[in-house]
RNA sequence: GGGCGCAUAGCUCAGCUGGGAGAGCACCUGCCUUACAAGCAGGGGGUCAUAGGUUCGAGCCCUAUUGCGCCCACCA
């Protein structure tokens, strides 16, 4: 029985196979070996709402590949995979869950919530992991995480408590955004601005002392009532006298004085601004200078309040309206302007927040700033591609305080206790036995939790033990390179530095590879409401996971984003199933017709290495290239250009070439020799699925399985090293003007329109070293080019009359074709090579006379040009003859 | 207002430190050649956005301009 692979390539035979394998014989695992340097990647964790998407499949796919290839490197390597309890985005999914079931979330309460909340995540939290195991990552699943897991959770009150006692983190009563949607606090980087179209209302505030008064313009009518002050520019002379007086704000009739303040622009709208401490964060700062009450008229579920008086209970945005309406009876409206106005939404529900006071959480970000804006500075982390560390920079050195609760309760609970008789705060891991203060043992927990990202700032040492000090954290952290899109440093990069900064003393990460987005084929973001996201799981039930994960990683620049295209994961396909051919027939080959193993030669034995042919050395040669290409390249971060050049000398040159050279080998008598050709075609094969590995993980290990001599999985084969010893100049050259020869021949045959099956002969004229590589390489052009015989010279008498030619270096072949030669279509053909030359030889000229040039490029650089110059000339004037020939027969 | 990116073949994109423009797809021609038609062989197709500059030499470096996109900040 002839074992082989499937006579088709159908991912779907084998990589979830292939998958179990793995994971069963223990191959993600990474062990504290202190023989190894450790290689760390922590999987930025998907939020447990969340279905895996593109995003995820191409931020996935560039990890596994770095943790394939470092595993096989040799190092122990670990990717920590884990997921995120997502705070809002879990809670609003809940909420939304029980109310199509009839269930109020206020009415349950908090810990019959929390039951409800836990079980979704028990749910649907496993859903993400599970898919990615579709993807072929390698992470090591026992060391699976969760946010809200216990260590987790540990970690989460350790760093609070000790930001807290630090005098990093505290409570106050500040302006903050406020979604009312969501009824909870926002951090500022969870508003989302944008313009929008709407107006701007002029108003006029009559004077307390019955005069004139003064003219205000306002996008936001509704946060009249709580104004405090109208503010001018004490430069404005328009408004000279005014500064002191009263103004009445209408229909309220309550008096506010008009202020001189640096902030408003005389340019702009009056000039004049109404000045709203609680609801506008410019307005804020005004009051602060000018000490003015803080009132709100808005409640937190967008309401107006009893300071709206008959509004009261209105929704914001109707008691806009109405309320400009009355004013506008009233008279005091002077006029409308259509304006562009900015305004700030919910990053998770696109509600417009609204900026409020609010008693809340804060870390205070500046000593923190400090030691993080080093770190990148001085190298000790690195972006890729670098420019992404200009936005870090920025966005730290400007950056302010970050407000961490959030009026919810699926989320890390705040570790806050209140006195319930002094109303003394004392934070702790867990409920205080006493109050310092009073003796009390009554404690209230704080209400609220933790912004979601307070956790995952700490990912890359929570999850692996702190706050306790572990051989884990000792071996593994720092961790090697973060993966991540440019969408979220803000959000997480620059906050798991700071955290890591303070917490470990140490970086979080020596790179930062950032990634771009993956856009539709039209190059939109792809998204839920656009309905044009295109699910992973589907093109890999479709084409297979290594196809979709060569199609992402090669269609990558570090940092750009990518279109996604069914037909570059096509082309993906095609290639696998290219590889999955070539290796059908390698495999075929090492058996005879009952599935007997043939002898296969060992080919580190020096005798066998010395009955190598030309091909084989070539062959060699050419991995050996690829392998410090490949290398460099993966070294540098440009999994693109290394994919690519694995895709190519797979394509290009073992299938294209060395596998067609060998054939005839193959199908010979030389039994000796065919020992040694399987052994290089196994050998090569072996190189060349190593270096696939990282990408294409599935179809390269079931490939494995077929192939002698090896021991284990390909996943836990060590990485092909590049050697000096295995360039085989002289052997190449051989092979690579029998290429020449090759291609040369098949466009005469081409061009003349004959016959791929029609067997040719040829006259080579060659002189130099061609002549000696063409007579080493006879064997491979008979092959190759169909060709029955050569008749190699150096007499150009040999060659016959009716012949097409081509001119190559140092050689010309010629095709007798007698009946078949058009020698109109000759004399066409060799007219436009003879174009060509004259180009390429005019260039030399003008380059090599150029005195500029000859002074000052390099010495190499102008021998280059010289030689090559020397060769057109000769190509050219051999051209030219061959042309004389053809122009002399038409006559 | 500040910062960043992109502009290269019909389409989607590569092109690393400056030294003769590449790939995939699409297109044209010929092939079911005993690994592969998801393939093989051959071929056509580009003033590298524009204008200057640096250089012996620019797709690549510098300056300006145009168009598209992103981020941050601000706005009565």
């Amino acid at each position: 029985m002839i074992r082989n692979l499937e006579k088709t390539y159908d991912p779907k035979d084998f990589e979830k196979r292939i998958y179990n394998e793995w994971e069963e014989n223990g191959c993600f695992k990474a062990y504290r070996d202190p023989d190894k340097k450790p290689f760390t990647i922590v999987m930025p964790p998907p939020n447990i709402t969340g279905q895996l998407h593109m995003g995820h499949a191409l931020d996935h796919t560039i990890q596994d590949v770095q943790i394939r290839w470092k595993r096989m490197q040799g190092y122990s390597a670990l990717w920590l995979p884990g997921s995120d309890h997502a705070s809002i985005a879990t809670e609003v999914k809940v909420v939304q869950k029980l109310k199509d079931e009839g269930i109020d979330k206020n009415d349950i309460g908090r810990e019959e919530f929390l039951k409800h909340a836990w079980a979704w995540k028990d749910e649907y939290g496993g859903r993400i992991t599970k898919q990615c195991r579709k993807l072929g990552d390698s992470c090591d699943w026992d060391r699976e995480r969760f946010t809200m897991d216990e260590q987790c959770s540990k970690a989460v009150k350790a760093f609070f408590i000790r930001l807290y006692d630090k005098g990093l983190i505290y409570k106050g009563n500040r302006l903050i955004n406020w979604c009312p949607d969501c009824g909870s606090v926002l951090s500022d980087i969870e508003v989302e601005h944008e313009d929008k179209t709407g107006s701007y209302w002029y108003f006029r505030y009559p004077g307390a002392d019955g005069g004139e008064g003064i003219e205000i313009a306002t996008s936001r009518p509704e946060t009249i009532f709580g104004d405090e002050a109208v503010a001018v520019h004490p430069s404005d002379e328009r408004y000279k006298d005014m500064v002191g007086k009263k103004v009445i704000i209408p229909l309220l009739n309550k008096e506010i004085p008009v202020i001189a303040d640096e902030y408003p622009d005389p340019e702009k709208g009056t000039g004049a601004v109404k000045i709203t401490p609680a609801h506008d964060m410019n307005d804020f700062e005004v009051g602060l200078r000018h000490d003015l009450p803080m009132p709100s008229c808005i409640n937190e579920d967008g309401t107006m309040n009893e300071l709206a008086g008959k509004y009261a209970g209105m929704d914001r945005y109707e008691c806009r309206r109405t309320f400009v309406k009355d004013l506008e009876e009233a008279g005091y409206l002077i006029k409308v302007e259509e304006m562009t106005i900015p305004s700030g939404k919910c990053y998770r529900c696109g509600t417009e927040v609204e900026p409020m006071m609010s008693d809340q959480w804060f870390v205070k970000m500046k000593p923190l700033a400090e030691p993080a804006i080093e770190i990148v500075k001085n190298g000790t982390i690195k972006f890729v591609p670098e420019r992404f560390s200009k936005t870090y920079m920025h966005w730290m050195e400007n950056i302010r305080d970050w407000c961490i609760s959030r009026q919810l309760w699926w989320g890390h609970r705040i570790p806050a206790y209140y006195c319930e008789e002094c109303g003394e705060t004392v934070v702790a891991a867990d409920t205080p036995d006493k109050c310092p203060k009073c003796g009390c043992t009554h404690f209230t927990q704080d209400e609220d939790v933790l912004d979601t990202w307070f956790s995952s700032a700490l990912w890359t040492f929570s999850t692996l033990g702190w706050p306790d000090d572990t051989e884990d954290l000792k071996y593994f952290h720092p961790t090697s390179v973060m993966v991540t899109g440019y969408d979220i440093i803000f959000f997480w990069i620059a906050r798991m530095i700071f955290t890591a900064i303070d917490a470990m003393d140490e970086e979080a990460f020596e790179y930062v590879y950032v990634h771009g987005l993956v856009r539709d084929a039209q190059g939109r973001k792809m998204s839920k409401s656009l309905g044009n996201g295109i699910d992973p799981l589907e093109v890999i039930e479709q084409y297979g996971a290594d196809a979709l994960r060569f199609m992402l990683i090669t269609g990558i620049s570090p940092g750009n984003d990518m279109r996604f295209q069914y037909e570059r994961v096509e082309a993906a396909r095609n290639f696998a199933n290219k590889l999955w051919n070539a290796s059908r027939f390698v495999i075929m080959n090492l058996q005879d017709e009952n599935g007997e193993m043939l002898p296969l030669a060992d080919i580190d034995s020096a005798d066998v290495q010395a009955a190598f042919r030309d091909e084989d050395k070539w062959m060699i040669a050419r991995v050996n290239e690829a392998v410090k290409n490949v290398t460099h390249d993966m070294d540098r971060f440009e999994f693109g250009m290394a994919g690519t050049k694995v895709h190519d000398v797979i394509w290009n040159e073992y299938c294209d070439w060395y596998i067609e050279l060998v054939k005839s080998r193959l199908y010979g008598d030389d039994e000796e020799d065919k020992a040694v050709c399987r052994a290089v075609l196994v050998s090569v094969l072996k190189d060349l699925l190593k270096l696939l590995h990282p990408y294409m993980p599935f179809i390269t290990e079931e490939i494995w399985k077929f192939l002698p001599g090896k021991d284990g999985f390909l996943i836990a084969e060590s990485w092909p090293v590049y050697d000096d010893s295995k360039c085989y100049e002289k052997e190449s050259s051989v092979i690579e003007k029998a290429m020449e020869v090759i291609k040369a021949i098949r466009n005469i045959r081409a061009e003349a329109e004959a016959s791929p099956g029609r067997k040719l002969t040829a006259v080579i004229l060659a002189e130099g070293d061609a002549a000696g590589q063409i007579a080493a390489g006879e064997r491979y052009i008979m092959n190759l080019a169909n060709i029955t015989e050569i008749t190699l010279t150096n007499d150009k008498a040999d060659v016959p009359a009716d012949v097409m030619s081509a001119v190559i270096t140092e050689a010309e072949v010629h095709i007798p074709l007698d009946e078949l030669v058009d020698f109109e279509a000759e004399l066409e053909r060799l007219t436009r090579e003879k174009k060509k030359l004259e180009g390429e030889v005019k260039r030399g000229e003008k380059m090599l006379s150029n005195e500029g040039f000859i002074s000052k490029a390099p010495e190499a650089k102008i021998q280059q040009e010289k030689d090559k110059l020397a060769n057109y000339k000769d190509m050219l004037a051999k051209v030219e003859e061959r042309l004389d020939i053809i122009k002399n027969k038409i006559k």
